[in-house]
DNA sequence: CACCTTTATTTGTCTGACAACTACGGCCAA
DNA sequence: TTGGCCGTAGTTGTCAGACAAATAAAGGTG
């Protein structure tokens, strides 16, 4: 956690909060070093964060107005957490109900995604995410045996599969993904809706080296879990 | 365009060539900027624009590695830009079928998310938008017609709305973003597939100021035009 | 072989300065 | 009155050099 974070988190914070409504202009730079009491650099790599984000803008020579407070409480697809953070900080109760957890030979395509031999052994992970109880999507996960240290004991399986694999010294940091649309009575089990639409998350998920660490596809259900984001230029 | 963004174009499409694989380290800040010819914050910054783009990660001490070429061709859907542009990008001849071009009272939802009296007009225009003639998605765009200096003339409502707002001095700079599923053969009209699903954008387009400018919500054919992103912390 | 120390490299932050751009008010002329 | 020109203050972009903090690799020690 740097300087520039901690300003960032805070500044993040109180636009969240509405100190500064959408279209108002935040203090200067200069203004801003003082009150943190740090330099003017550091200010600037926050603000940068915040644009990136999409709540602000900064134009040279006028300042940096707020165009988005994203208080709103979708998820921001662009952020990657697990989903148990993710239920957990729109305030329900995060669950899960594991259909399956089996041990199989890898297939071709799956060992080209995650740049493993042929052979090698992987656990699949079907099982159905819960927020207050309440079924959210369906997700089927692929790890590689040899990152769990090769011993797969099911009794271990519970909870995040980032926490799981971060035990073994595996820390997810990115994820490539790819969004489709699905719907149909083929997805999911147990207490589905009937012919439902999914939004669905195709990921692959990277350590800060870029080595590929597991795949996920992960369908949501229609209107029980928004997903939000700021698109900006 | 400054400084830090021609540098940051120039290192995107380095990483976008393979000139650095996933997982290589990037020459070291200091390198960069005498390579460059400029100083070591203007490439600071621009190192901190791939990273929020999710193609690199940069650790204190470490350096910055790539974690994701980015070049799959997938549209990357945090980056606002009009769907001509997007489908152009993509190496398609874009195209659009316009089902209807109708002025009609704003609806109170719509007064509220706009900000305007709940006595305004509105522009709505149904159309097709097509890559190489083939159909990719339907769009409903909700334009005001204040915005639009009164008077719609349909012969000027061509091309891109961007454009279009462009020419009355509305400049989008970011959109709220929700993302959703549907699915079902009332969606689109004329050369749909049948029973088709589709992932839908239902944005706020707003200015440089946070102000907002029009509306829109579009369905696109699953599997006719894919989307990626790459999520990080 | 495991553990610690040293050392070089790299990123994070600071300071101060100047350039480039924007917004705003005052002024002048039509 | 109105429109445009211009100067000025304020803001962000860039520069240079320096030091602090973190990392990684090499080497020494038990």
């Amino acid at each position: 956690m740097t300087q520039s974070d901690r300003v960032a988190r805070d500044l993040r914070e109180r636009v969240e909060s509405g100190e500064w409504p959408t279209g108002r202009r935040l203090p200067g730079e200069h203004q801003l070093a003082t009150h943190y009491g740090v330099s003017r650099s550091t200010v600037r790599t926050a603000l940068q964060d915040l644009e990136s984000r999409g709540l602000t803008v900064t134009r040279h020579g006028s300042g940096t107005v707020v165009v988005a407070t994203g208080h709103d409480h979708q998820a921001d697809i662009r952020r990657l957490e697990s989903m148990t953070e993710t239920i957990r900080r729109r305030g329900l109760e995060p669950g899960m109900r594991y259909r399956s957890i089996s041990i199989r030979d890898i297939s071709k395509e799956e060992a080209e995604e995650l740049q493993l031999s042929p052979t090698a052994e992987v656990v699949e992970i079907e099982r159905a995410l819960t927020a207050d109880a309440e079924v959210v999507a369906f997700s089927y996960d692929v790890i590689p045996v040899d990152h769990l240290g090769g011993a797969p004991d099911p009794s271990e399986i519970t909870g995040s599969v980032f926490a799981l694999l971060g035990r073994h010294g595996h820390h997810v940091a990115v994820a490539t993904t790819e969004l489709h649309a699905a719907h149909g009575d083929d997805i999911g089990w147990g207490e589905q809706p009937e012919n439902a639409s999914y939004l669905v998350l195709v990921q692959n998920h990277l350590d800060g080296e870029g080595r590929p660490v597991f795949l996920s596809s992960t369908y949501f259900i229609e209107g029980r879990f928004p997903f939000g984001l700021v698109r900006h230029r």
